[in-house]
DNA sequence: CCTGAGTGTTGTAAATACTGAACGCTGTTG
DNA sequence: CAACAGCGTTCAGTATTTACAACACTCAGG
């Protein structure tokens, strides 16, 4: 990932020039100029002064999309679903080929038994789902929840957070998170 | 915004050392020290680093809600699904209680006949989903495809499109969208 | 009690980033 | 053409960050 290169891309966007926006962010044109040509790798105070000018947070900053894409495919057969498996749980992703994707939309199935590990779970974003079939156990924060067909949640993915079939039968169920971290 | 904080609270999350963090992300243990205490303000290059050895993209480590947070609704019943239903198509929606909602996920049924209109819809955003059962008509820009149960799609929401069911049994679908516009 | 392995902190020397003042270039104005 | 104002780049010196090594502390066995 190229930070001289998203900043210049970003600066001209906004139709910046090197001075002004060193101007308006407190630091040196030259910094600028460094930083654009990758010749340094700003600190991340200076970073952050300079997308102040903009003004930009870190976020957006590294998360800006630059390029625009290609004709991708829009209908995928249960078979080309991408099969994202992780140990015991199948979870298939809709949407492979989409640039820049911005929900991770997954059929899942957790075998009995299945867990998402005795670790909790977080990471930044949303998540939702449906069950459709079986139960689900469901662990967010010091709460503990029994999904069952028909059920569906909502909650912050930034939570301490855990699934597990603890019962006889597989449950399945349809998920949706942003952003995608897949 | 206080990076050394941020560091030190993933970093105990994730249950690693200083020297252990700095052990797999190829820098000293001296350099994790001072960064936490905000003595000094890390190069990007080096944050990078550091984060490398978590794993955590830049945009997760910045993005990362410190503190939680409020109560609120997690686990929805069936029946507390919100109908947020429009003419013949039957949509409820879950999380309805969910500040700051991301996603727009929900349970649709399609009845024989029912139809989006036949002005196709185009509004920002991304949209996905699944067929349960049943069968769909999607269009999207000039083209237009047919959806059986386990079928699914991913698009632009800003590309005209058209749901449709013009058979004789109700189609069921699960979809999700971003950003929820309801 | 001592030892060894773990923790986080700190001093110094080497590496890296930033400033301030140049430079060469382009386009505009008188 | 000359003078000017803007652009991005470069260089030398200064300021900041990093590695390496030592330090003090805690905890678990022997």
């Amino acid at each position: 990932m190229d930070v001289g290169e998203r900043l210049q891309a970003i600066r001209k966007l906004k139709g910046l020039s090197q001075r002004e926006l060193a101007k308006r962010a407190g630091v040196t044109n030259s910094t600028i100029s460094m930083i654009e040509k990758n010749s340094v790798s700003p600190s991340i105070s200076s970073l952050r002064k300079v997308l102040s000018g903009i003004p930009m947070s870190m976020v957006e900053f590294f998360s800006v999309e630059l390029e625009p894409e290609s004709p991708t495919q829009i209908v995928y057969k249960a078979h080309e679903l991408i099969d994202i498996s992780d140990g015991a749980v199948t979870m298939k992703l809709v949407g492979k080929s989409h640039p820049s994707r911005a929900i991770a939309f997954l059929n899942e199935i957790y075998p009995p038994g299945a867990d998402t590990g005795e670790e909790m779970l977080t990471h930044e974003g949303e998540e939702t789902g449906i069950v459709l079939e079986g139960r689900l156990e469901l662990v967010v924060g010091h709460e503990t929840f029994l999904l069952e067909a028909g059920d569906s949640y909502y909650f912050e993915s930034s939570r301490p957070h855990r699934f597990r079939n603890p019962f006889d039968e597989p449950a399945r169920l349809i998920s949706a998170a942003t952003p995608a971290n897949f």
